[in-house]
DNA sequence: TTTCATCTAGAAAACGATTTCGATTTCTTT
DNA sequence: AAAGAAATCGAAATCGTTTTCTAGATGAAA
């Protein structure tokens, strides 16, 4: 009587075992990592049996589930991701396109994405996309293959979302850049209503002469950012004056400059509303390189609040880019749509907020 | 005749196209995108002649290669990257393991690691693992069947260690902890050298007492800064004072704590040397609230030369971690190990150096 | 004891690519 | 023109898993 080990695939075993050489054998498996084939054969049970116990089925009974269990501990085995991959159409990947990693502006939301995929089981390739379009293209197409269930780009290109909307995979833009009647899920931040909240917040204090630094910075985030400052001082019924608008690309070295150009206009602001966290680590240097005391000669009031204004002398006041949930929405959305589930709210906006710290002051009398 | 279009794999053909339903047929390829078969049918040719384009093998004519590469640009052909992977055993996959993303030291390490994975056309699988060597474990264990090539792990705990060799993967550690006399691939800094510089440094200046902050922190690197510091005090014969040897565990917390209790000594420090550069913010923040000028009545060095002591006021002396280098040098060798080949050097250690910014002076007479 | 429903387990067919190897065809060479 | 070499192409096997579908075994009900 034939045993029962030796009767699934007996031609495999035979070619396997016996009339090829051990190399050949195994010429793919070189590790010796047992495959579900080989764990089958030892427990003297078939493979889909393995997989049935692999995948909680139910029409396993309890001695062979505990047997097969337990020679799958006794031989470590774990299974072959691409092999399952490829039977099932999932990868368990998902994909993050971000333009750099230098930037600690992107650490929270990449935190957030990896704190929902954790949870979900699902694991994280990153890309980095140096803010060229082109590149943003290539990647695109090497990642519309099917190597990953889902896709999640940060500030995409135009190009970048034709290119996913055309390639039928669920995707989540964060900080996207598009017109606003563009109707890919996306998330983004109330960047508008968080130069609006700052702005008034000086003009609150009794600061008229309030100045702008980043007026050529071309984010969407950066024209919102200044169309809130805008609007705050046409709603306090304040001029608005173009020399107190000032060029800046988001960098510390901008902040510097346009903060010194500022210092020698005959009537000088009595509060900066930087574009962002970077520029007002520059106002700070020059300020502190003219001896202006802060608050008390210049209020300063920065976007983004990244984590070392809290540590800035005097810590800096600052509007809340809520990163980390932009991060996690983004991610909870896009486990949203591979699920094959419709979003009520394909567009999401998070809240900004004013942090205040002790950058600011009233200006003083006269 | 029989057009050759419909030569191969005739019975497939006939079962996919016409025999089942057209939502059958493709219940795996959702998106309808194409397969090497579909293009094979469509150029009229075998699918082995398509798989030969797609890998630049000689042996294809090029009126064929021509009309089969028309073709895949035409249909916006991608292949699938488990069936390859699969086939291949290779899934150009890399797994960096991290204790956490919401800490900016790590950036330039990732930085550098994604760059030389983008050079080689690899693909960076990101995971943190909060500081819980379980959670390492775990991900370990995921990470270990067929679904990356090799793993990068960044301050791997003994058992994550022992698991990696098991394994038989391929893996690079960097800032291992481990002792010594440790085989396995790695990549440090030399932390007791970037001590015993900055320590010297203030010597030189004619520092007589030096305090130093991080004497809890549990890290092999923070072992090593102090180990220097107390070398550099010896070999220039100054004493070894307890008091002057601060608890922190590299908080910027931790550094403001210290620096309020070394200012309460009967004789307090002419200069801080900081464990890294958190706690020298930590440091700063106690001395600006104290009103101490910086560097006139006390000189501050750090560690890491993390972004922001660029900007710090004044700009922070401080000791240049080679983090981005720490990220490719270890992919660079993980790639060797990938490729089968031996590394001359599993164990490198990068240098780090002094850099002198505006935070230290010599001490004031008397 | 017979009949029918319920469990279990396995054979075989996918999934989509790559690789080997043999069969043609075409090109040289004598 | 015949023989050998080189170029080109495709049939079939393979990677390791999941899924479907069918065949026995077992149990319960009549």
């Amino acid at each position: 009587m034939i045993p029962d080990w030796l009767c699934y695939n007996r031609s495999e075993t035979f070619r396997g075992e016996q009339a090829q050489h051990k190399s050949m054998a195994r010429r793919h498996n070189t590790d010796g990592r047992p495959t579900i084939a080989q764990i089958a054969r030892i427990a003297g049970v078939s493979v889909p049996t393995v997989s049935k116990v692999l995948n909680g089925r139910a029409d396993v009974s309890l001695p062979t589930r505990e047997k097969v269990e337990r020679i799958i501990q006794e031989y470590g085995f774990v299974r072959n991701r691409a092999a399952r991959a490829l039977r099932k159409g999932k990868t368990g990947l998902i994909d993050l396109l971000l333009p750099r990693l230098d930037d600690e502006y992107y650490l929270p939301i990449l935190e957030g994405v990896a704190q929902v995929l954790r949870e979900a089981g699902l694991r994280l390739v990153l890309t980095a996309t140096d803010y060229k379009p082109e590149e943003e293209v290539r990647w695109i197409t090497t990642v519309t293959d099917h190597s990953t269930d889902g896709i999640l780009v940060v500030l995409p290109s135009e190009q970048a979302i034709e290119q996913l909307e055309r390639s039928g995979l669920p995707f989540v833009l964060i900080h996207n850049q598009g017109g606003l009647q563009a109707t890919a899920p996306s998330v983004r931040i109330t960047s508008w209503e968080g130069g609006f909240v700052a702005t008034t917040y000086l003009i609150r204090l009794g600061h008229r002469r309030i100045a702008y630094i980043g007026k050529t910075a071309p984010a969407r985030d950066a024209i919102e950012r200044i169309a809130g400052y805008r609007a705050a001082l046409d709603a306090a019924g304040l001029p608005l004056l173009p020399e107190l608008e000032c060029d800046g690309d988001f960098t510390e070295a901008s902040g510097y400059q346009a903060t010194l150009r500022l210092l020698e206009l005959p009537e000088p602001p009595t509060a900066i509303f930087a574009g962002n966290d970077r520029q007002a680590a520059g106002v700070y240097r020059a300020l502190h390189e003219r001896g202006l005391a802060i608050p008390e000669q210049m209020s300063v009031v920065g976007f983004d609040n990244l984590p070392y204004t809290e540590i800035m002398n005097p810590p800096l006041t600052t509007v809340h880019a809520p990163r980390l949930e932009l991060g996690r929405t983004a991610a909870s959305m896009l486990l949203r749509l591979i699920n094959g589930e419709q979003l009520e709210m394909p567009r999401v906006v998070l809240p900004t907020h004013l942090v205040e710290r002790q950058s600011c002051c009233p200006p003083r009398a006269g």
